[in-house]
DNA sequence: TAGGCCATCTGGTCCT
DNA sequence: AGGACCAGATGGCCTA
């Protein structure tokens, strides 16, 4: 009944060899450098300490010399370094804020952490795959999915449900609590075409399980 | 108030 | 040598 992957997605770990620009398709590609040219400013992730100094963690602890104490090359170097690496988070938030906009749409107020925008989107693209896979073996892959399969988002009209229907009892009047507490969330996926469509409705989740949990109709 | 999430700082490691 | 990446630690903010 739960259709597994063929591939495994269950290797989230990204590494500076697996993730590149170069990796994404051009639109995201554009998204994901523009957003590194403007410092990562983006509304959910301003930068905190670019006039205060916050956190400092165990170095202010184990190292006493904090960052204004420090000086010369040494102090220069690590304030470089700081600033790089912040610029290299507010980057990374910044394709991760990417990837949920081209996620299926959700409810207002209902933004995905990073972790979940992870696991969804596994799923999501998994789902994806599923759908076009079934569709070929329906032989409908002809007529509308080969036109249309640069845009996922032109062939498939998602549509969120708080819950399955196995586990419609998660429904809670905070839709942000039965997505986010609960772990659950579900997408149906519908072809455009009505008349040549495979009807495919998929649940998943995003949160930490595997893709054997995901079941579809 | 506890717990989750996040941004930041930092030192270590690897790569160019 | 310098940059990129990573993981650990910490404090702030928010919510139940």
């Amino acid at each position: 009944m739960s259709p597994k992957a063929t591939c495994a997605p269950d290797d989230l770990r990204s590494s500076r060899d697996a993730v590149t620009l170069s990796s994404f398709p051009p639109t995201l590609r554009n998204t994901v450098k523009e957003a590194g040219d403007a410092s990562g400013h983006s509304s959910d992730n301003l930068p905190r300490s670019s006039l205060t100094v916050t956190g400092g963690g165990p170095a202010s602890v184990k190292h006493p010399k904090s960052r204004c104490e420090q000086s010369g090359q040494r102090g220069r170097r690590r304030m470089k370094a700081n600033d790089r690496e912040r610029l290299r988070m507010h980057n990374l938030n910044s394709a991760l804020d990417a990837l949920r906009s081209i996620l299926p749409a959700l409810p207002e107020d209902a933004k995905l952490t990073k972790i979940e925008t992870l696991r969804f989107a596994r799923n999501y693209i998994w789902a994806l795959t599923e759908t076009l896979r079934m569709a070929d073996q329906h032989g409908h892959t002809q007529g509308y999915l080969a036109s249309d399969l640069s845009s996922p988002a032109s062939v498939f009209s998602a549509e969120w449900d708080s819950a399955s229907p196995a586990e419609a009892g998660y429904g809670t009047s905070d839709q942000r609590n039965s997505y986010t507490s609960v772990n659950e969330m579900s997408c149906k996926l519908c072809t455009r075409d009505e008349s040549s469509a495979v009807p495919v409705t998929f649940y998943f989740k995003c949160g930490e399980s595997d893709l054997r949990d995901t079941w579809h109709y």
